[in-house]
DNA sequence: CTCCTAACCGATAATAATTATCATTAACAT
DNA sequence: ATGTTAATGATAATTATTATCGGTTAGGAG
């Protein structure tokens, strides 16, 4: 029986309206300034209860967990420099159906990670 | 300068003889057996350095590092059931030539992991 | 072969990320 | 309006990893 509540609602907007695939702390220092007094516990608890209803996905690229609110087929690419991490133009194909083929367990997501050096990193040196 | 260590033989030999993709401290522990007084500590230590030199890559598909001494091009299959992490069968196709085509900057390195559930434990169920 | 020095070690403290606990608050069915 | 209980904020606890530090040792210079 899970409820609305207003704290769930603004991870999830917060999630949805950005692009740079935010840590639990990123998400918090942006909703402190909507909800000054939320906590980084709701935050972890939301994200963690938004990726179990398959409306959110983690993204496991170092250490630290990474959030993505985009499900649509595509890859990561996180640069050894500056960290971040960015979307990658894919060729949208189903590595899925490929892959399940010759599997005798079921595959049921997919998580393609470049690593490198971004555009921006590449310029400055 | 990197010198000699027994440890570091150790944790590099140890990881290239199994394939279940062990956690610093899976490594740790089996290494107790032949090296009783070996150190947490120096197997990160040790990790961390055979990562740096290329011996080793680091996989990050959930929360804790993994490793893997095997360099061919092949994906990951994470199970969400039981947790174990294998190695899946890979058509070897190289996706850095052709993500890199539409890409700025420099990939360097690529990462597919899927998820689901293996085998064994689709068996049980 | 012995000496020297810096890399390496083990033990453990410190840090960072995440999860658990608990008293209070608030969603929402009745 | 009221009762039940999921959700919250504050914070303690846990887990994974890194830093520190005094002692040890690999391995090159003499």
């Amino acid at each position: 029986m899970t409820r609305h509540s207003r704290q769930r609602d603004a991870v999830y907007e917060n999630l949805c309206s950005r692009f740079d695939h935010p840590t639990a702390e990123d998400i918090y220092l942006s909703l402190k300034k909507e909800i000054p007094d939320i906590s980084l516990a709701t935050v972890y608890r939301n994200l963690a209860l938004l990726e179990n209803e398959g409306k959110i996905a983690r993204i496991s690229c170092d250490g630290t967990a990474r959030y993505d609110a985009n499900f649509s087929l595509h890859a990561h690419f996180v640069c050894k420099i500056c960290g971040r991490v960015t979307d990658i133009e894919s060729s949208g194909q189903n590595l899925i159906a490929e892959y399940s083929e010759k599997f005798e367990g079921t595959i049921m997501s997919q998580s393609l990670i470049f690593g490198g050096i971004c555009p921006e990193c590449k310029k400055i040196k």
